[in-house]
RNA sequence: GUGAGCAUAGCUCAGUUGGUUAGAGCACCUGGUUGUGGCCCAGGAGGCCAUGGGUUCAAAUCCCAUUGCUCACCCCA
């Protein structure tokens, strides 16, 4: 038997209803705040992430699903969607057209890491971006959007993290006085962050080991470094949220693993699901689109997984969705007269109504049987000594009465059934 | 890439210290008088016990390998 890929799923039609009800939340939500739905490809030119995610990164280091086609082309299945909105952005110039671009996706994206509780290879993201504006606002509006849509599908477990990075000038400062205090505790670093401390000395703070974090405790924080101007942005961002009701907290160790992250990150965790526990995360990235060989214009952006936010929801038992009805249930129960089942069938579809019929010659026991199954809210009979008559039964399934309807009468039976 | 656990019907799971035709519940199908659902009752179908090898008179059960799944690490959504 050929199964679906590791690390993909079958979202199956009993599953549908939970992924459209999140969809249209976030639809509603991005439409209301004025974002604007962008589709941009699956697959890109692999130089895309390799230059807009960084080569460093675990992403594009070893995640990748790149391939090179018949033409020759490296290409890459998306492993997140910032790059290919900022290449479509300036591809088409969407500055020029106005000076602020909010946009928004829902979109499948593809990984390839070790599956596990909320982690596949082929995962699905919503997210947004906000490019042209270095306004402390709109990092706070994107934490606002994602924490609503978290609200709207009844998760209640959630919290709010936040954290600045600064500008680079003052990173780089900082970095410098990093480096100088875990200097006399090198060699008590797990190996892990010894190879972090030349490569990237930030993300030691991503370690969860203990020896590790013995030594941060007392470590200097970035947040305790940065620039005037970096400090009165992230002010402005905690203000915003404030006057919006948005719980949150600051941890300083809150370092990202993209690297074209500028002043706010940010992450929404839920407890309510395993170890890979950020529902959505996202930040500032004022150097990304000039990276990318556009203008030198500001961004800000979050994304969230979809697998993720479902799973909490799961887990919280957060969502309900009411039980499938058909309209109406054609019994058969001659079969001479399938026929004018199937029209009957097609006409009543045509003018609005949810019907099915019998496709499998069975009786009418079993018939019966399979509209209770769909939830008929009527089944019409159509019999023999009633169809010489001109006329069909009409049965309501949940009163059990009938009543006698003019064959032809279609009027009459879509308004019964509407309950008119 | 590393580690641990699991693998019996469509689903959730039983299956004794290895012992004869491998079970239950749910779901599915057919009936319970000639043309009427739910509840109930009766019956039916459905398993190479993940795959391959080994130990044994005898393997779903013990051993080894392979594959798959799950969870965790790394990292991330």
């Amino acid at each position: 038997m050929i199964k679906a890929v590791t690390g993909t799923k079958d979202i199956l039609p009993a599953d549908i209803p939970y992924w459209r009800h999140l969809e249209n939340i976030v639809t509603a939500t991005m439409t209301r705040f004025n974002y604007k739905e962008i589709r941009t490809p699956v697959f890109e030119d692999t130089s895309l992430f390799a230059r807009g995610i960084g080569e460093s990164t675990d992403i594009v280091s070893k995640e990748m699903y790149t391939f090179i086609d018949r033409g020759g082309a490296s290409l890459t299945l998306k492993p997140e969607m910032t790059a290919g909105v900022v290449r479509a952005f300036v591809e088409h110039s969407l500055d020029k057209k106005q000076s602020l671009n909010k946009l928004f996706y829902i979109s499948p994206m593809f990984r390839q890491e070790r599956p596990q509780a909320g982690r596949f290879r082929q995962f699905h993201q919503f997210g947004a971006e906000a490019l042209g504006s270095n306004d402390p606002l709109l990092d706070a509006e994107m934490i606002i959007i994602a924490y609503d849509i978290f609200v709207q599908l009844g998760l209640k477990n959630l919290s709010v993290k936040i954290n600045s990075l600064g500008v680079p000038e003052s990173r780089e400062k900082y970095k410098k006085i990093l480096r100088e205090f875990l200097l006399p505790h090198f060699e008590q670093l797990t190996n892990e962050s010894k190879k972090r401390f030349d490569t990237n000395i930030l993300r030691i703070f991503d370690s969860k080991e203990g020896q590790d974090q013995k030594i941060l405790v007392n470590a200097p924080l970035l947040i305790e470094h940065l620039d005037n101007e970096s400090l009165e942005h992230f002010e402005k961002v905690k203000s915003a949220l404030l006057s919006s009701n948005i719980p949150f907290e600051i941890d300083p160790k809150l370092v990202r693993g993209l690297d074209y992250y500028t002043h706010t990150t940010f992450e929404v965790v839920s407890g309510s699901v395993g170890s890979q526990s950020a529902l959505c995360g996202g930040g500032r990235y004022n150097l990304l689109v000039k990276e990318l060989g556009g203008p030198d214009i500001p961004g800000v952006g979050f994304a969230s997984g979809i697998e993720r936010v479902l799973l909490a929801c799961e887990n919280e038992k957060s969502l309900q969705t009411s039980a499938d009805q058909i309209d109406i249930y054609l019994v058969t129960i001659e079969k001479n007269l399938s026929s004018f089942a199937y029209k009957t069938a097609v006409e009543l579809r045509r003018k609005g109504s949810l019907v099915e019929m019998d496709y499998l010659s069975r009786s009418v026991k079993a018939q019966m049987r399979e509209a209770n199954k769909f939830n008929a809210k009527y089944v019409l009979m159509i019999g023999g000594d009633e169809f010489a008559k001109g006329v069909l039964l009409l049965k309501n399934m949940s009163s059990g009465e009938q009543m006698e309807i003019m064959k032809e009468d279609f009027d009459k039976i879509l308004s019964t059934v509407k309950g008119k």
